[in-house]
Parts: structure tokens; C-alpha cells; sequence
DNA sequence: GCTGCTGATGCACGCGTGTGCAATGCTTCA
DNA sequence: TGAAGCATTGCACACGCGTGCATCAGCAGC
């Protein structure tokens, strides 16, 4: 019993042609663009498919090229401006590209994130892009194995057959340094989170080393997630002590750090205090807070990371690292 | 000539059987839970597999069963809080499910969201949720014929067997009526944007015949995208006006509101100026606004999305209604 | 010893699609 | 007119998997 196209259930290539009065083959090559059909077939398929509201299977497509159209994209903490920033425009490239965002909360996944991963595999999909979690390199590796390109933003690991994406933490947390300094602050702090990511441990180590060059060591804060309610915590740990010039990994934790320093100590944001974030997410911008900060160009990392999925030869054997730009804004003090 | 496992590509199930000196339907029901396979044949497999690195083509398991796991999500201006808590929220709960979540993301999607959904039938979804844009009524048809299941979200579509879920826009439009009104404001306003979607206009509408129970007619912005920016142009042409009472429909709005009325504006809130957002967005808790504001349950939407996604039954008549609660911050006067 | 039953196993088919190959018909050129 | 070339079309196979059906071995009960 053949399955009836009026009750329910989708339509097949096969119902198209029995309409159109030709073979499955016609069907096929009508949808597919570069074949040879006749103006005439080409003309009745359409009219049989639109008549039966026909979909091709993409299931089925990808069974046959044994590839599909799907990249894996792992994320965490998605509802935090810098990731959902990124989330949009990488959805956004992508789609524009014709490829399929399968999207993979890994808030969930303690620990590890193989069987996020895995699962991708499972679906054949042409590319995963990590923007969070540590993948093991044996797992890595399988994805290149199988002809599955991996995108590593911010996300090092060593030798893998990956394309690595790293931002400028260097310059950033040099330039960090260099602008509490010429504000004139002395007493200087680095905030972190206590999840050390390589990218943000990267900030906290070159901000010490550009210090140690003036003889100056920072206090380091580095507990709690990375979130607002960090920064706030670190404020009312650290600006009693002193502190008169402050350097947040992360602008969520400035803002935090920010709003108790005023609004829960009183001090004066850049007279008693001055405060530099990394990111610039749009709350940056916003009026109560003008954070002075380090712009990442998300545009153009997502450029790079869509650049990689779809290259066809090798990822190269190093990472590509975009620059950060300063943006002055008052919570610093002018030279 | 057959692949070569060793070489490249993906492991197939025969190439497990081959291995295993078994038949291909033994290592496929050792893949499927309840199926009859002796412990010794199990062991075998598993062993195989575990070398070769097999891994299932969810492509082909979807293309047996006529329906794949995926659940299209379409949504626009992710990187906006309210959004990605919603999308954070939803992503989590599917994966926890066994589903996945393949993300559209609509910005660039001029008038119609059609196309989006189209590809989703095309990859057999098992459902789709609307958290933006307002399909028609003609594709919505369509997607139910085929059984894929439509959730929409704030977005109702008349005459249509999905399932709908709103938000107690009523209760929440009068409640902030209503608090204005107590803290002693008599020139009210409520700012909205100009895209209006139906869940922004029932707001509005709402809010205006809570005050004519008063003899009282609020000004009317509507104009502008829903951001914050139009929120500080919107207190740039109201405040001056004498406004003392605004209702903003939008938490991201609100604090551009309150950004501007402060800071640009000179106006202490709430003594010169009370204002009340909707959604409760973490931004609206940071101790620089302390937002009074209507808080929207997004785990109790998320569970009604899951939910209507997995009930086998058809969608019920009537849409799913959620409610809101009063969050009293510091942008408001006690009674 | 024979029958009936149960659990394990393999064969073969179908899911919906793309495509190589051969056959067919039409056009063009000598 | 005949041959060669080209566009078009259908057949049949392959993609990787699940599963109904038949087969078979083992075992208990008479």
C-alpha cells in the first residue's frame, strides 16, 4: 500500500513524477542545478510538485553526498551579551551561506563536551565550531579524520589538524596596562573568574607581565563565574584595600564591579577609580556606565571562522589572531 | 571498489559486521535498545565498533523513520538579552530532551519568514517554534498537514492547529497602570517601538484603557527598533514634555529611558520621573537602574514549548497563557 | 523421540534521493 | 542521404540504516 499523498505524510520525488507523467530521474535533475532536463519537462515537474506542495528530503540528500549541510556550533552561557553577540552573527553568516546552524548548548555538560561533539559526528555534519569548552584532542582528531572540519575560537589545542581563532589578548591587556598607568592609578587590580579559560588567563598573565615592567604588581581576583555578580563580589573585596585602577577580563564583570564600587562604596568613577573591561558589549556603551574597553571585532572573527569552514584545503598550521581596539570612554581618566 | 575504513570517511555499520563476523542487522540491533542480540554477539560488536569508531548516520536513521530529531527554532535579534535568555533557555531544555536544536535566525529575513521554515520541512523537523516573525497562515498549514508540530511564541496565528503561548500582557499593562498611577503620576507615557509586533501592541492598548478607567490618556511613542536607543530618544521628546510616569514594553527600552532622563536629562528617578519595564532582563536588576518591572516566566514558557512538542495529542484550541509578576525595584515610588 | 516454544540470527526489502550509463530522438554537417 | 554529435530521458544502482519474516538452534514437556 502506497502511501497517499493527500492524507498525510510528505511528498516524495517519486509522487512528483507519477503527476508529471515522467520519471523520478526528471524529478531529480529539475531540482538540481546544471542538469539536463528540457524546458518543457522541467515546466510540468514544477507544476506537479507545486501542485503537491513537494519537499526535497535533505535527509535523504545528504544520505546520498554523505556530507550534509549542518555545522555544529557549541556554546555555553548563551544568554551573556558577548556570546549572544556572537551567536547572532555567526547564525546570521552562516545562513547566508546556506548552511544549517545546529546549535549546542553546552551549559549542561559538565565537564566535557566529547559527546556534544559525538553527536555532531552522528549527524554528518560539515563543520563543528567551538566557542566554548576545552575539547580533548582525541576527539579533534576523529572530527579531521572523518573529513569534518573543526573552528576553535578562542578555544586553543595543540597539535590539531584545527583552525584556531584568537583574539589579541596581548595587545589588549597591554594597552589595559598602559592606560591605568598614564590615568595616573598605582594601585592596580586584575579581575577574573575562577573558570580559567586559556583566552582569559592569557589576559590576567600579559596585564602582570606589562606591570612587573614598572615594578608594579597587581592584586588578582579570580574566583566565581563570569558574570556581573563576580565583579560586584570583587569590588567589595578589593576596593577597600585601595585599589584606584582596575582591569576586568570581562566587561559583565566591570559592570559589576562598577555598580558596587559606586553604588555600594561611593566612589567616583574615573576621579577615586578607574575601570577598563574587555569586549565592548553594548552595556558598555550604555550611559550609567561609559566602560573604557577593548573592542573584540566579532564581524571579523566570524568572517574568519565562516573563511574556515569553508576553505577547502588544510586549516594552516597556525592560529589566526584578530586585533582588539581601545575604546575610551569615562571610566578612565584622559592623560 | 569499497571504502577504506582506514584510509578516510565515515564507518559503516557493515564495516562493523565485517569486523565482528557478523551480519549487519546484528550490529544494528545492538544500536537499538530492546532489540534481541546474545550478550556474546553484543560484546563483539561493541568491540568492533569501539575500534573502527563507528558512529550511527543519524541522516539514515532519519530518512527510515520519516522524522529527525531536529526542532527548527526561528528567531531574530538574538544578541538583545530578553532573546537570548529565551533562546538559552529553549536550547537547553531540547538538548536535555534528545533534541536538537537548529537555529534560524531571521535579521536578515526582509517581510517573510517563510523561506526559513520551508527548509525546515525540508529536513523533516520534528517541530518548529516561532519565538519571531509571523508566518503565514499557508505555511503554518502546511507544517501541521506534514505532522511536523508549530509552537508559536507570543505570535498568534488565527485559525491554525498549533500550539500558541502568550504572556499576560493584560495583567501586566494594567499592573504597571496601576502602580503609576499609586506612586502619584498624572502624566503618563508608554514608549513601544515601531515594529509592533501583537504581544508590543496588546501592551500598549492595555495600558491606555487601564488609565481612560481614569479619565487619563497617556502619550504614545511608537517609533524606532526595540532597543535601547529607542528608549533614550523616546525620553528626548517625552520628558521635556512634563512626563512624570512612563511604561516602557520593553526592559531594553526602559533603560535607555532611564539612561537618557538621567543623564541627559537631569531627572532623578524615581523622584522626578517613575518608570516600569516589562520582561525583567538581568540588566534591569543591575544595581545602575534597579528597574521596577514585569517579570516574564521564561522557564514556565520554555516547559510549555517542550511540552507542546512532545504531546502526541493535537494542539489544544485555546492558546497557552503565562503570567507575569511585579518586580518592585527602585525606578518606582513606594505607595 | 517428537512437538511446541523461545531467543538469536541473517536475508532482503524499503526509506528518498543523486547519478553513471545506455538508449533514444533530434539536429547539423558533409 | 548518411553519419556524427548533442541534448534528453529512463533504468538501475548506491547511500546507511531499521525491521519483518523466515530460519535455526536449544530446551522443556509429553
Amino acid at each position: 500500500m502506497r502511501r497517499d499523498a493527500i492524507t498525510s505524510g510528505f511528498v516524495t520525488s517519486a509522487d512528483v513524477a507519477r503527476l508529471a507523467g515522467v520519471s523520478r530521474s526528471a524529478v531529480s535533475r529539475t531540482f538540481t542545478p546544471g542538469a539536463s532536463v528540457s524546458a518543457e519537462v522541467r515546466a510540468r515537474v514544477l507544476a506537479a510538485a507545486d501542485a503537491l506542495g513537494y519537499r526535497v528530503n535533505r535527509l535523504a540528500q545528504g544520505l546520498i553526498s554523505s556530507r550534509s549541510n549542518l555545522v555544529g556550533v557549541v556554546g555555553a552561557r548563551l544568554a551573556q551579551p558577548f556570546q549572544a553577540m556572537q551567536l547572532a552573527l555567526l547564525s546570521s553568516a552562516l545562513m547566508a551561506r546556506g548552511l544549517q546552524c545546529l546549535l549546542l548548548n553546552a551549559d549542561d555538560a559538565d565537564q566535557s563536551i566529547t559527546p556534544l561533539i559525538e553527536r555532531m559526528l552522528e549527524f554528518r555534519a560539515r563543520a563543528i565550531v567551538i566557542m566554548s569548552g576545552s575539547p580533548p584532542t582525541a576527539i579533534v582528531e576523529e572530527c579531521v579524520r572523518n573529513g569534518v572540519r573543526v573552528v576553535l575560537v578562542y578555544k586553543p589545542v595543540e597539535g590539531v589538524a584545527a583552525d584556531t581563532i584568537l583574539c589579541d589578548d596581548e595587545g589588549g591587556a597591554r594597552a589595559a596596562a598602559d592606560l591605568l598607568l598614564a590615568s595616573g592609578c598605582r594601585s592596580l587590580a586584575v579581575v577574573s573568574s575562577g573558570g580559567q579559560t586559556p583566552s582569559l588567563a592569557r589576559r590576567i598573565a600579559f596585564f602582570r607581565e606589562r606591570l612587573a615592567g614598572h615594578d608594579l604588581s597587581p592584586l588578582v581576583w579570580a574566583e566565581g563565574p563570569t558574570s556581573y555578580e563576580t565583579g560586584a563580589a570583587a569590588a567589595q573585596a578589593l576596593v577597600p584595600q585601595g585599589v584606584d585602577g582596575v582591569f576586568c577580563v570581562t566587561d559583565l564583570i566591570a559592570l559589576g564591579f562598577m555598580d558596587r564600587a559606586r553604588h555600594g562604596l561611593g566612589r567616583r568613577i574615573p576621579q577615586d577609580l578607574c575601570v577598563v573591561g574587555f569586549d565592548d558589549i553594548p552595556q558598555a556603551g550604555w550611559a550609567a556606565y561609559g566602560l573604557t574597553t577593548l573592542r573584540q571585532d566579532l564581524p571579523a572573527v566570524t568572517r574568519h571562522v565562516v573563511a574556515a569552514i569553508e576553505r577547502e584545503a588544510p586549516p594552516p598550521a597556525e592560529a589566526v589572531t584578530v586585533p582588539v581596539t581601545l575604546v575610551r570612554r569615562g571610566s578612565t581618566r584622559a592623560d
